[in-house]
DNA sequence: ATGTCAATAAATATCGATATTTTTAGGAAA
DNA sequence: TTTCCTAAAAATATCGATATTTATTGACAT
């Protein structure tokens, strides 16, 4: 059957879309924190069965998006300044030992991939903000991505995604990227191109821990 | 109306009995890693729908015991000596952390509740080896539980699991449990209790490295 | 033998309907 | 008013059937 695909992207499983769609809502704020998450509600926004979007929801729990309560359904994961805190300190701790674990297995198609991803990070920094994270994420998984632990760049990235969360939620209450975080990327790719882990740890912790901090004041929670 | 419980307790949903029957399925080997999971088959063996089977097996995904791949269903989590090693890796490291946090919290009623389970663990210790592992969870769990970091202990909880399953793994190639491990809980224990993080630590992480070297050598995977 | 392709079989994913449970709301008793 | 109970409404959880996708088999050409 000559059935061609008006989107001109091949569908993935409705699941697959709905779980998408539902991580993004909640990481920008769209579905505010701890917000009761009804199946039926979802349903007319995702526009499909019952099924895929439960499985979604179930799926989101691994990221520490969702929270399940039995027999009483799925709501949107609580933010609290308490939770910021604890994100902020597991990632400078996971963060550190996937950095080094990195450098110490440095080869030169990692370093290559670093200086791709920023650079592509430093292009996209005109565009659309959209853009920028993703690129943004990018370099910065790109800068663990050598640590040979599948299981704490898996944490890693699971914490940026949620500390994403209280971007967007700072981001309602004061003009954010005030700071030129720009050279601090640069002196983070710098240190560790040198295989200097000491000084690439120290780089990459103050970035978050400045970003941290300037969050933690506008966070509103 | 009066509708006697015929168990005796009280059943939850189909989708929470399906999760705890085949989480442990998956960590005793009953489900050997790696292994496809059919939906039918497991419809036969938990009886119930193919929408409970699902949703389990989408929660177990949170746990790292279980993979989905888009439009191919779910496998068992393979294992490998490389995924044993990264969890005592990150065990120690995510363990130490927790520890010394929760010592530093320390309170009268986190040490005497250290004393309590140290006490259920030893009177379990002659019993059944389920109820033993049991409390040995519960005893570790414990230690950890005053850090303040609920995500942290989250997280040491779901590798503390994830480790659990290469005991059974190896103890099919040998006999386990040959050596003194009670002196060893019992040094953790008053280190806490004593509020000696570093002794506290190194006694943990020990604990820890020889069981680890233990199982590494008679592991067959 | 070996690789390709179509037909078949098997398994996954999804839908719509229904059963179960929880929540809400309203009214009687204290 | 407050508490407690019950009926109605709403939402969750589950089932059985079906549509879609992937995996398998075997004939045919190379």
């Amino acid at each position: 059957m000559n059935m061609i695909d008006d989107t001109g992207a091949k569908e993935s499983s409705a699941t697959r879309g709905a779980y998408l769609t539902l991580r993004n809502m909640i990481l920008t704020g769209q579905l505010p924190a701890g917000q009761k998450l009804k199946i039926e509600q979802l349903r007319g926004i995702l526009k499909t069965g019952a099924s895929p979007v439960r499985e979604a929801l179930s799926l989101l729990t691994s990221d520490m998006l969702v929270e399940r309560i039995d027999q009483r359904g799925f709501r949107a994961a609580p933010a609290s300044k308490a939770n910021f805190e604890e994100i902020l300190t597991l990632r400078c701790t996971l963060e550190d030992l996937a950095l080094r674990q990195s450098i110490a297995n440095a080869s030169p198609s990692w370093e290559e991939r670093l200086v791709l991803t920023h650079h592509h990070m430093k292009k996209a920094a005109g565009h659309d903000s959209v853009v920028f994270e993703e690129a943004h994420k990018i370099f910065h998984m790109a800068l663990l991505a050598n640590s040979g632990s599948p299981m704490l760049e898996r944490y890693c990235a699971q914490l940026y995604d949620l500390n994403i969360r209280y971007r967007y939620l700072a981001a309602a209450s004061s003009s954010y990227k005030s700071r030129d975080v720009s050279a601090e990327h640069t002196e983070i790719l710098e240190a560790a191109v040198h295989h200097d882990a000491q000084a690439a740890s120290e780089s990459l912790l103050n970035h978050y821990r400045r970003t941290g901090d300037y969050l933690s004041k506008s966070l509103v929670v």
